[in-house]
DNA sequence: GAACGGATGGGTAACGTTGTTCAAACTCTG
DNA sequence: CAGAGTTTGAACAACGTTACCCATCCGTTC
């Protein structure tokens, strides 16, 4: 029952039992040129009855270890399992094997994460909304093809992904003043970092937000509560909008965990939603979509968004100085129960 | 700007910067046998100074990755999340990197994932409600040392850690009864597989409710939709319940989601929770906890499970040959706002 | 003072794969 | 049918690390 593992199947065993070279073997292995289609059959029948499968730690050793590493910051952000779903689903077809590390957190972690997927050869990287400095994140692109998602601003070193989140702030504004609201607040998460505030997606979201209202000439009635993109955030950032003398009849939250917590502390307060305050979210993460929940969202479509950084991550791995793409995806406003006409008074 | 990555870092530069062997790096890194505290030191100090990394991939081909992987069914189930906040927390202060692959739904996917993993030689693996053959986990675990989480079934070849559901059942039935309730319907999993049904969690969950049924005198009002572990298979499950001539007052779902799924079926129905009928889930997930959700639910203690797998992994690892332990924790039962006393009628 | 033994450090051969080089065996062309 | 090119497959040297074994060196013991 407990015999010991019998010793692994390698490329020599395979060369022997097919009666060629290993240099054979691994030209039918990598469809490089060189190999006879006769030798390709031969080959493959003796690797599919010895069951060999290469080792990736040698491989790396060489050449490629057909694994890319993908980083992200919460594993309990839905929107993330959509992206992960776009990405292993463009990847599907392929050879590479996708990993990820979880719980990236914080510069320091994010720096040992990346430092560990380097150090395990990997082809290449998916950094999703990655806080690290640009400098690092030069640093690591100029080692390994790399791919960032969700963080604007060009590079000449890595391709980028994202959502045009000014135009998704603009559809929430939109849709709330169509709507007849004209005190609309905004949750923001704080940002500090000059270079995070210019490309991180909540500073856009935040941007497209005050220019949304100015272009509807709503300038005068631009509210913002400055906390973070989580549950709480959007729980203490709305009591205190609802503390300040003129009450917003609309709260746009960054996320929709945000929404949440900012609908728990609406009920808190005896207010109802969308009765007294309408409320949106962004993401449109399954939680929003949830019958009893019912959000106003913004779609980014997650999915979408993956498939296109696998795909540029690919092209990147067959050609590294190609120059750099940046996608830019439009997204777009679904409308659910949670926004309507304010309150008459 | 874009210059070319510089040539990596490897033992020999550290090693001829510090007037050492090669050996005696290695023997440095790894705190092994043979090296003074005078060469540690003058070695460490090369190290920090050059900034040196080992490769995995070459320490893969003779010793040791210093990564384990952990395959998990789901992204988006939240349990799983804290699970890995254990396992991860558990490794924090050791050399060890986890990675995970994503979407391992089925056997087939499963195989290629621990295949994978074992290809890129980690040296252990943690695997989450494995579906897989027992032969196949088997197999695996005399190739690389393993812990399987969340499947019952003892084993000689790898450590598990299990939550013990037919406790967290009883809890369930226990509560329901003790507020009144007889039609205690359940919603389960359709699991067909003779051994699966044995070891599967969400058998030892029906099992469970069945038992504690018989113990409480409420043999009779036993009664069972049989779908699935989704929302989807709460919502149809709860349809069929409710359509049958006895009419359940309390629904024990086999996992938040299926609970969430019956309460959308109960509001559709024109019935309230916990006014006409209670409903309880199991995992206690994030989603439980949100206040205007307030499920009451089975907690499992994820980060719990998750430290134990961890610790059983790095034992394992250290030697191969002690015997395996089998780790079962006790879950406990979290009442909130969806189980009250049945209707007076 | 010779023989012994533990502590320390180095030499060397793997580990399993791939890129390069090279020779042999073919296939054309004039 | 000779010469030139073009396939085809093999030999071999990396890649960066670790396991194993051996050579010192020094202090102890008989």
């Amino acid at each position: 029952m407990t015999k010991p593992a019998p010793r692994r199947i390698t490329i020599v065993d395979v060369a022997r039992h097919a009666q060629v070279s290993t240099t054979a073997v691994s030209k039918v292995l990598r469809n490089a040129y060189g190999a006879s289609p006769a030798m390709r059959i031969k080959v493959q029948q003796a690797i599919a009855e010895l069951g060999y499968r290469p080792s990736a730690a040698a491989r790396g050793l060489r050449g490629q270890t057909y694994t890319v590493g993908v980083m992200l910051p919460d594993m309990r952000n839905l929107f993330f399992a959509d992206l992960l779903d776009g990405i292993t689903a463009q990847l599907s077809g392929t050879d590479y094997q996708v990993l990820l590390a979880p719980g990236c957190n914080g510069e320091k972690a994010e720096a040992r994460v990346m430092e560990a997927m380097i150090d395990r050869s990997m082809d290449g990287l998916v950094l999703i909304a990655p806080v690290s400095s640009k400098a690092r994140l030069n640093t690591v692109a100029r080692s390994v093809p790399t791919v960032v998602v969700g963080r604007h601003g060009p590079s000449t070193t890595y391709d980028t992904v994202t959502d045009d989140d000014v135009i998704g702030a603009t559809l929430v504004v939109e849709h709330l003043a169509d709507l007849g609201h004209r005190r609309i607040a905004h949750i923001e998460h704080q940002e500090t970092d000059p270079v995070r505030l210019a490309e991180m997606p909540n500073a856009q979201r935040a941007n497209g937000y005050r220019e949304a209202m100015r272009a509807r000439g709503l300038a005068d009635e631009i509210d913002i509560a400055s906390t973070s993109y989580t549950h709480e955030g959007g729980y203490l950032g709305t009591k205190e909008l609802l503390a300040r003398p003129a009450r917003p009849t609309a709260i746009f939250a960054g996320a929709d965990v945000v929404a949440l917590g900012a609908m728990e502390a609406i009920a808190e307060a005896g207010l109802s939603v969308p009765g007294d305050i309408s409320v949106t979210g962004y993401d449109n993460s399954a939680l929003a979509a949830f019958g009893p929940i019912s959000l106003t969202s913004v779609d980014q479509d997650g999915r979408q968004m993956g498939a296109n950084a696998a795909r540029l991550l690919v092209d990147r791995i067959g050609d590294r100085d190609r120059r750099t793409s940046h996608v830019k995806l439009t997204p777009s406003l679904v409308i659910r129960r949670t926004t309507a006409a304010p309150p008459a008074s």
